[in-house]
This record gives structure tokens, sequence and C-alpha cells, in this order.
DNA sequence: CAGCATCCGCAAGGATACTG
DNA sequence: CAGTATCCTTGCGGATGCTG
């Protein structure tokens, strides 16, 4: 599903390299500018789609769906469509996601208190 | 030095994220798939660039020494060059890469978690 | 030993327009 | 509302060879 390069190097020794560092075994899951982002908004709590534009404008619609599919698939978050016109549908960390927050909520502390130090 | 499009979306408001979204702080700086897995081999403390090459096989030395520039123009780590020959380069942590443990230890934590509901 | 220079293909990512 | 479809550009990342 996700697209990735057959034979390439990183794909190779991939097991090897998993048992060695597990950081790269995140990795193969959260990499992605925005996942990481995504995963923050949605830490408040479910949101639509529209909301999860709004949250991050900057972010184009393909980047966003391409990046949920990921996560969706990944098993990181759940998506919800409730057959409704107009459509609703909501987005929602899994277990597997909420157990991320350590990571998310460390991210957001080194965050302040970096820009702290700089702009103190 | 880090070749980022001047006028891309994500540029123009940049800083109005920064304000409300701390995770986007982190991921311009450790965004890209190896600079987590890079300070973690540092986080058992500094290394030689032939023992990072080693520690990890799969990252071709482009990407290598272009991430270890990144994070070091980014003040996340620290690359110290004895003048002798041959070369004696080191890398570690700065304080800044140091307050990054929770978030790599997080990382960590999660994939050892992930790893054993997967394969109990 | 610790890089740098160069070439190149392909996937990531952006903009715009359209749809159930 | 919640996406698709399409086109196009950028630059990531790989491979190879060279240097102080």
């Amino acid at each position: 599903m996700t697209a990735i390069k057959e034979n390439s190097t990183i794909q190779e020794n991939r097991k090897h390299l998993l048992d060695q560092c597990p950081v790269m075994y995140v990795m193969e899951k959260i990499a992605g500018f925005w996942k990481p982002i995504i995963l923050f908004q949605l830490s408040n709590g479910e949101k639509r789609y529209s909301e999860l534009k709004r949250a991050i404008p900057t972010v184009t619609e393909k980047m966003l769906i391409q990046h949920l599919k990921q996560l969706e698939s990944d098993g990181l978050i759940i998506r919800t469509a409730k057959p409704v016109v107009p459509p609703h549908v909501t987005y929602k960390l899994s277990d597997a996601g909420n157990r991320l927050a350590p990571v998310i909520d460390a991210m957001a502390d080194w965050a302040y208190q970096d820009m702290e130090q700089k702009y103190q």
C-alpha cells in the first residue's frame, strides 16, 4: 500500500536493523513530516476530517489524506465514517496510537523548552 | 544551509503554526528518517564517524553526513575534529540534543511494546 | 579516516480541478 | 463534506569515484 522501493538498501537488511535499533521500527511508522503533527492533533480527542484541515492549514489535502491512510493502515488511527449525506468522517487514535502519546508529549515539551531557551 | 523552498506553503505561515503546534517546531528539526536513529545511537555517548557508519549500516555516506550536518547546524549535536592524521572526528549530543532523550526513549519503549503485542 | 563532488531516477509533495 | 484525479516540479536518496 505504502509505495516503497522494493530493492532499496533500506529494505534489504531491514529486519536486521529492527532488531538492533528499535527507533527504526518506530520511524517506519511515523516518518513523514505530518504524521506526528496529525497524531498530536488527535491526542485531544477525535476530530473530523475538516477539523484536521483547519487545525493544520499548511498541509495540502493530498498530503493529509495520504498520511491519514498510512496511519490507518499502520493501525495508529481509526477512521469512522457515518453513512449520511453529507458525509461525516472522524479520526481518532487507536490503542497503539494512544501508546505513542508519550512520544508526542515529549516532543511538545521539548519544543516549549527550546523556544524558551531561545527567546528568553 | 538546509535547503528549504523559500515560498512554499509551509514557510508562509510557519510562525503562526509554531505557536499553535509545538510538534511542528520539533519536526522542523528532527524530520528526516535517519535523524532520530542517529540521535539514538549518540544517546549512549559520543561516537566517531566510522562508528556511526557501522552502527547504521543501511544509511549511505551521503545521507549520514547530510543529516549529521543538519543536526549540527540545528544545534542538536556537537562535532569535534582532532587535527591529526588520520582525521579523528567525534559526534555527541548537545544540551538541546540531550533534552530530546525522552522523545527517543519513548520511541524505543513504544517499539518494544508494539513488537510484543504483535509477536506474542 | 572522514568526508566531498557528481550524476541520475524515482517518489514525495504541491496546485488545481473534479465527484459521490 | 470528504475525498479523487491529474499534472507537474522538486529534491531525496542511491551509486560511484575522488581527496586532504
